[in-house]
DNA sequence: ATTTGTGCAAATCGTTTGCATCTGA
DNA sequence: TCAGATGCAAACGATTTGCACAAAT
C-alpha cells in the first residue's frame, strides 16, 4: 500500500478565484496557506454541502496528493472553531462538517449516511426552555432521522 | 445490614426487582442473562439517566468485575436496537444512551459533557417538512448546546 | 440440542499529537 | 525572523469482531 506522499507542487499554486477565500481566512484570523486554499475551493466551490474529513481528503486527491490526512483534520477543526464551517454531530462515529453556517436544520438518512439541509424558515423550535443557571446558549441542533 | 442472614453475592443472584427487567428483556425478544440483568439494574434503578458504555462499565464494577467491557457495548447496542434504550448522538466521539425512551429533547453542556432532559411538552418542533421521497421518519432529535 | 450470549484479545476506525521541518507575514 | 502550518508516524480512545466456551431455551 502506498503511503501518503505530500509534495510542493507548482500546479497547486493559488488560482484566480482564491482572493475570496484568502479574505475569508484572513477575516477569521487564519493564514491563507496553500493547503487551506485547496480545501476552501473544494468545500465552497459548489454550493452548500456536507462532508467528513476523510471524504474531503479523498476529494482533493487522497493519498499521494496535495496534503496529508492529518492536515485535513486540523484544518477542518480550525475552520469550525473559527466559524468558517459548522460541525454537525449525527452519529457517534465521525464528525461531519457543513459549509452552511447560517442557522438551519438537518435530515439524516440513516441508511445512506447522508445529510440534507432543512431551511430554518420552515422548521422551527418553539417553547425553548430556560437554560440551566449560569449557562449560555451555543447552538440549537435539530436532526430528523429518516430511513 | 443483616448479619444473621447468609450473604449472597449480588453479582450472581437475581435481585427481587429483577422480574420486571426479565419481562422487559423478554418483551423485546432478548434473553435475560445475568449480565443484562446487572446492567438493567444499574441503568434503570434510579430514574431517567444518561451514560456512555464506559461509564456504565465502571459503575457495575469495572475491570475484574462482573463482566467485560465488550459485553457492555454489545448489550447497550442490542438494547438500543430493540427500543429498550435510546441512543443519543451529541459529539462525534462516543455514544450516549438514555433510559428515557419517550419522545423528549436534550440540553448538552459542552464544558462538562452532560446531558439534561427537556420534556417534549415544553419544547416542540413545528413546521416539520415533507420527508424526501420514499423515506420514513425514525426519530427527531433536538439538542440545545450550551456552555 | 440449538441458539444465543459472553470473555478475551486483537483488530479497526476515526482522530489527535509530538516533533522536525517548512512557510507566510 | 518567527509564530504559525504542515508532514509524518506513532499514539489514542472508542468501538467492534472472531473465535472458543458457557448459558439460556
Amino acid at each position: 500500500m502506498d503511503k501518503m506522499r505530500p509534495q510542493v507542487d507548482p500546479k497547486t499554486a493559488p488560482a484566480k478565484g482564491d482572493e475570496l477565500y484568502i479574505d475569508r481566512l484572513r477575516g477569521a484570523g487564519l493564514r491563507p496557506t496553500k493547503q487551506r486554499l485547496i480545501l476552501m475551493n473544494a468545500m465552497f466551490g459548489s454550493g452548500d454541502r456536507h462532508f467528513t474529513a476523510e471524504e474531503l481528503f479523498r476529494e482533493v486527491g487522497g493519498a499521494g496528493a496535495s496534503m496529508v490526512l492529518a492536515t485535513v483534520y486540523n484544518t477542518l477543526n480550525v475552520l469550525a472553531d473559527h466559524g468558517v464551517l459548522r460541525r454537525v454531530s449525527v452519529d457517534g462515529q465521525r464528525s461531519w462538517f457543513d459549509t452552511n453556517i447560517n442557522p438551519h436544520h438537518h435530515f439524516y438518512v440513516d441508511d445512506d449516511q447522508q445529510l440534507i439541509d432543512i431551511d430554518s424558515s420552515k422548521l422551527k423550535v418553539v417553547g425553548m426552555p430556560e437554560l440551566p443557571e449560569g449557562r449560555a446558549l451555543e447552538q440549537v441542533d435539530v436532526i430528523i432521522r429518516i430511513r
